[in-house]
RNA sequence: GGGUUCAUAGUCCAGUUGGUUAUGACGUCGCCCUUACACGGCGAAGAUCCAGGGUUCGAAUCCCUGUGGACCCA
């Protein structure tokens, strides 16, 4: 018989016409009938050329999930998202037109941004179709888009009413280049040098000075306390006594405090409003009277005397100098420092008080520790990750922007006594250049109003995702079977930030967990193991490898590549090696398509031998899917394929298969084996490399898709696997004394079948054509 | 300073509840067109399982201490 497969290689260019018929004939088409599976899909930020390769991998992953989930008989709803809201693409805009936000029209400005952002999200959705993910393309939401806006915008108002949100003024984490107040979650840490300035205190009615260690002498205005440790004996004596701060010449208190550390410096330190976070611990504690020395534009404010309007790093180096000029320094030492910086601008991070909205959260903690105790975490490990950082929560959520590219705050003021009022939800609200939907001041009764110029940190927009997918509030009927959703695949890094906000408002909103499951990812690094970032020039674009090696070997890499959980390499040699599997894969078939499809015989001892093996790597893949850990199946698939029923099984049963010198039943059985192993592992491989596993179904056992098949069973044969270790040494030993004897692998040999290997002679006799006694 | 995590051939990785000779891949070297596949086949070389100590008849695996790396938090 000819075989029906011709070519000698798997083409990718095939992918192209199956997604295709995926198109048309509308396969991954969500149906909310039988058991309901959603997934809570991280809509991707359009941030720039190219997207990340650990990007694209995770979405491939993530697709495995949502086919598994099909395969398993589930009505899979797979959304599709892109993130558009905030910073970055400000950011971009200014740069790429040259121009500053706050300085540019708001609505011009905004146009910008929407302009770049189609821009960039038209690649992205390009890869994520060309990568074969099963998503609802046709219906993909933007974060920005008016219904999403109003959903934020309504579960604002949801919480305005329930009393969870406040005005406060307090110090804020603040950046100064963007202009805008940060959430602790958006702050880094980076090792900075900078000076440690020694400065000379008088004691007051003294003739002793106290030297002071800081990195920050531009803060001498705000100084309203020195503490030292109290069991720190160098300073006991100046306990209770005051000291004159230099160059301000205004007196302050030395006081005790644990947080003073001995070692740092000379033991003494100074407490201004705001060096760092331990400052605003001590203004609380030590009822100090804050002065404001930084104010939003960067500079030191008049509280600052000589140096009001300079810059901060200015008017550290100016003060330094008058400092030492004066003779009031003992020494500069220069240091690394630990320095809080804004993840997205990279400045300095200052603490600045400002009025700002709060979502309530530090209440909710233990509640949300209840609840996500009852989400499965993949792996478990990450689970940590959550609570660590629900350990260390103190503040509030501070969850106002001065920024324009955000949801709007749906706020208006009343013109007189500014009274806030909040409009109606449901409605996509713009105060900063829509009319007030309010008629008159519920306090004042005043019919004019100003609105609110603000926008939500956009943690506030992406942490209501499920809601958004399961349509709160637009259809109940349809939120019902959707919420809560089976899972949430993301990267670790964003676990303290979208997956703690997700389960803090959806929570806060409906009072369960947003999902059953969470399936944290690890981050793509590059060959050597080192983090990809454009500055380091190490990113590796994911398109045109894609393109070069066809989206299966990239699935294919991604799955055998990644460990749960754990950081992954991306190396394009390693990917361009995939590649050979698939081509074994396709020869296999090749192969088979030569024979008939047999539906059932009576198996000889070898085909036994393998389908048991067969049996154990099912039983294996089902271990991986249950988890949604892609390394098991495809390295036990790849394995079991390559090194035993290839180079093991297939080279054993040919002749039978050829039938020679065996009966018609016994090519039978050889031929039914060969085809139920095969299709098996179609079946199992389908979630991973689904083009040229549908191209092969659809070939060789079906005019229909394989992605409507569900996952193939463990057919509990009797166990036969302890053949395989005398069988494979059996054969290699065969190999072997063929090669020390120069002889080809026709040729006949004479070597003797062991007693426990007997059942399989006839195969084994055929396979090497050893000389028949 | 605290936490998570990792440490196995030149490189990457497996090793399930402790049990003979430590898995597989890439790479390297040698031989080979054997009618599915040269994107292939066969073979070979290559590992003090980070170090030290403990538990045990027996440790890559469990416990302790240390070293080094990655990430997170203060």
């Amino acid at each position: 018989m000819e075989p029906k497969i011709k070519e000698t290689a798997w083409n990718p260019e095939i992918e192209k016409q199956i997604l295709k018929q995926w198109e048309d004939s509308g396969i991954y088409k969500f149906n909310p009938q039988g058991e309901v599976f959603v997934i809570d899909t991280p809509p991707p930020y359009p941030s720039g050329r190219p997207w990340h390769i650990g990007a694209a991998a995770h979405y491939a992953q993530i697709d495995m999930i949502a086919r598994t989930a099909r395969m398993i008989g589930k009505s899979v709803l797979f959304p599709i998202g892109i993130d558009r809201n905030g910073l970055p693409v400000e950011m971009y805009t200014e740069k790429k037109y040259n121009i500053r936000m706050r300085e540019t029209d708001r609505t011009e400005f905004l146009k910008l941004c929407a302009t770049a952002l189609d821009d960039l999200e038209s690649e992205m959705i390009h890869i994520m179709k060309n990568l074969g993910l099963s998503g609802n393309f046709s219906e993909y939401y933007r974060t920005d888009s008016e219904q999403y806006r109003a959903l934020t915008q309504a579960t604002f108002i949801e919480l305005w009413k329930k009393g969870l949100i406040y005005i406060a003024n307090r110090p804020n984490n603040y950046d100064w280049i963007t202009g805008t107040t940060i959430a602790d979650a958006e702050i880094t840490y980076e090792e900075i040098p900078t000076k440690l300035v020694y400065m000379k205190f008088k004691i007051k009615d003294s003739d002793k000075v106290l030297i002071i260690a800081s990195t920050r002498p531009e803060l001498l205005c705000a100084c309203q306390a020195i503490i030292v440790n109290p069991e720190d004996e160098r300073h006991v004596y100046t306990i209770g006594k005051s000291v004159i701060i230099p160059i301000m010449n205004r007196e302050v208190q030395i006081r005790t405090h644990p947080s003073a550390e001995k070692e740092f410096g000379s033991g003494a330190v100074m407490v201004c409003s705001y060096g760092d976070q331990n400052d605003v611990a001590l203004f609380r504690e030590l009822k100090l009277r804050e002065i404001v020395a930084i104010g939003k534009n960067g500079r030191m404010t008049e509280a600052a005397g000589l140096y009001a309007g300079l810059k901060v790093k200015q008017a550290r180096e100016k003060i330094t100098e008058d400092l030492q000029n004066q003779g009031l320094v003992e020494k500069v030492e220069s240091i690394n420092h630990r320095t809080p910086i804004s993840e997205r601008s990279k400045a300095p991070i200052e603490i600045i008080p400002m009025e700002e909205y709060y979502l309530k959260q530090k209440e909710s903690v233990e509640k949300i520790k209840e609840l996500s105790s009852k989400i499965i975490f993949h792996p478990t490990m990450h689970k940590q990750i959550l609570t660590n950082w629900l350990e260390s929560i103190t503040i509030d959520w501070p969850i106002s922007r001065r920024r324009f590219y955000g949801t709007e705050i749906p706020i208006w003021y009343c013109k007189k006594c500014s009274e806030p009022h909040i409009p109606e939800p449901g409605k996509y609200h713009r105060p900063w250049k829509d009319p007030s939907p309010i008629s008159k001041c519920t306090k004042c009764g005043t019919t004019e109003f100003v609105g609110e110029e603000r926008t939500f940190d956009t943690w506030m927009d992406s942490s209501i995702s499920p809601l958004y997918v399961s349509k709160y509030g637009r259809d109940e009927e349809f939120f019902k079977k959707t919420y809560p959703a089976a899972i949430r695949p993301q990267s670790k890094d964003i676990v303290r930030t979208w997956l703690y906000y997700t389960i803090l408002r959806c929570e806060q909103l409906t009072g369960q967990t947003p999902w059953n499951e969470a399936w944290i990812m690890g981050y793509g690094v590059d060959e050597h193991g080192t983090k990809m970032s454009k500055s380091k020039g190490n990113v590796i674009d994911p398109l045109p490898i894609i393109q070069k090696f066809g989206a299966d070997t990239f699935r294919f890499w991604s799955a055998s590549e990644i460990n749960l959980g754990y950081d992954f390499r991306c190396s394009e040699q390693k990917i361009e090696t995939t590649r050979k599997f698939l081509s074994k894969l396709w020869n296999i078939s090749r192969f088979l398509s030569g024979f008939p499809v047999i539906k059932s015989a009576k198996t000889t001892p070898a085909d036994n031998w393998i389908l048991s093996e067969l049996d154990k790597v099912v039983s294996e893949c089902k271990r991986g899917f249950y988890d949604y850990n892609f390394f098991i199946p495809s390295t036990s698939i790849r394995e079991f394929t390559w090194n035993l029923f290839a180079a093991h099984y297939i080279e054993m049963v040919k002749g039978r298969a050829y039938s020679s010198s065996f009966s018609e039943e016994e090519r039978d059985a050889a031929i039914f084996t060969l085809h139920k192993v095969l299709s098996t592992l179609l079946l199992l491989l389908a979630p991973i490399t689904p083009f040229i596993t549908d191209h092969l179904w659809q070939t060789l056992y079906s005019d229909k898709t394989i992605h409507k098949e569900m996952f193939p069973q463990q057919e509990d044969h009797e166990d036969w696997t302890r053949f395989t270790k005398p069988i494979t040494e059996f054969n290699s030993n065969v190999w072997n004394k063929k090669k020390e004897q120069n002889l080809s692998l026709k040729d006949s040999i004479d070597i003797d079948i062991p007693d426990e290997l007997q059942q399989f002679a006839k195969d084994l006799q055929a396979m090497h054509n050893l000389k028949s006694r």
